[in-house]
DNA sequence: TGGTGTGAATGCCTTCACAGCG
DNA sequence: CGCTGTGAAGGCATTCACACCA
């Protein structure tokens, strides 16, 4: 059982996505080749992504796909849950409070931010919208692990600030401009731009 | 001049990203070193990419922020723009219609599409929204080069048909159910939740 | 035969070390 | 010196080839 990188998680992640899938259609097996079909992975790859999770696959059969997802969920999520403070209630931010279910039980929205008066207060799907000065005792009441950065440009750097007061070691930024923070919080920004254009380029031969 | 790939092409889009707000506080000039403070990359790989295209900086002073921004630039788009048509104008297809410039004369909305019948016939931003069926028509006659998937999970297959019947070979799917389209189109999958995750793990340690 | 699991080979990308230049 | 540009080395991830199993 070697180090499991990066690449290999985020690979699990869209297999355990393709298993919730296959177990709404009733399916109780599938093999490396079919899961390959859906994920768009190939089906080597796959094998050998969850071999380093542990032998779980039956030879001559596949594997079993309640198992399957079982086994990956355990290892990304480990008993625990991931919360999310979201800061930013406009368009992106009720898409992603709104957004649909992958481990409905296991990933929640639990506190949304916003400065503008007239969303304080008001709920939008499960959660209050609380302004930014209640969010370091919100996101420690509610024990938040990740952020995310869904307000205009220009306030994102104050909201980054926040979030590492409070706590927070894992930020996502939606916010074109990057932000800077300590060392040990981790940041990933997702500019949408930037993969309109990356896609363009691969297209464009 | 050897090829340059896909990973390289996505950093220069964020050292454009990057150019463009220095150009703002009026640098003229910067470093691979400066470079990399503001953008994450190390400044090796920042000037490696860079020479990919061209030398272009100069020795002891470093790259002129308005030179560098233009040549990456042309590489990217080529005298092309990239024009995106739209379907679903829920949240999250409206945020994307507001996302603030980056490009700005080089990246529009061209199109925009959905089902609700009160929402057609209105503008959004500087684009009128349109049912699903003229899409085919209205996606050549604006020549959008890109797609995207913005709508409830459900529609997404439906969606991609058309457009890979309107003749777009670059698809971005931000719905989570993945998308079966002929081998010459590519879809790039954008899972909100696969994101967060993936996150979460690798500050979960 | 039809599937999984895995060491070995390959290929790609990053990092290193240093040449070149003002 | 200080900074860019680049061949060479190194490391990591994917692919190949095949052992193994029922």
């Amino acid at each position: 059982m070697t180090k499991i990188s990066q690449k290999t998680v985020s690979r699990a992640l869209r297999y355990i996505r393709a298993l919730e899938n296959l177990i709404k259609q009733k399916h109780r097996l599938v093999s490396s080749k079919e899961l390959a079909a859906v994920t768009g992975v190939t089906d080597v790859q796959i094998r050998k992504d969850i071999s380093s999770f542990g032998k779980v696959g039956r030879p001559r059969i596949g594997y079993r796909t309640a198992e399957l997802k079982n086994v990956l969920e355990d290892f990304v999520l480990q008993d625990d849950m991931l919360r999310i403070a979201l800061f930013g209630v406009g368009n992106l931010g009720t898409a992603i409070l709104k957004y649909p279910g992958f481990l409905k039980d296991r990933i929640r929205v639990v506190a949304a931010f916003d400065v503008e008066p007239q969303k304080i207060g008001k709920k939008v799907g499960l959660v209050t919208v609380y302004p930014f000065e209640r969010a370091p005792q919100i996101i420690r009441k509610t024990r938040a692990n990740i952020g995310i950065i869904a307000v205009p440009q220009g306030f994102s750097q104050d909201v980054a600030d926040l979030m590492v007061l409070a706590g927070l070691r894992g930020i996502v930024n939606f916010s074109p401009a990057s932000v800077s923070v300590p060392a040990e919080v981790r940041v990933k920004d997702i500019d949408l731009t930037i993969e309109f254009l990356s896609l363009f380029c691969e297209i464009h031969k």
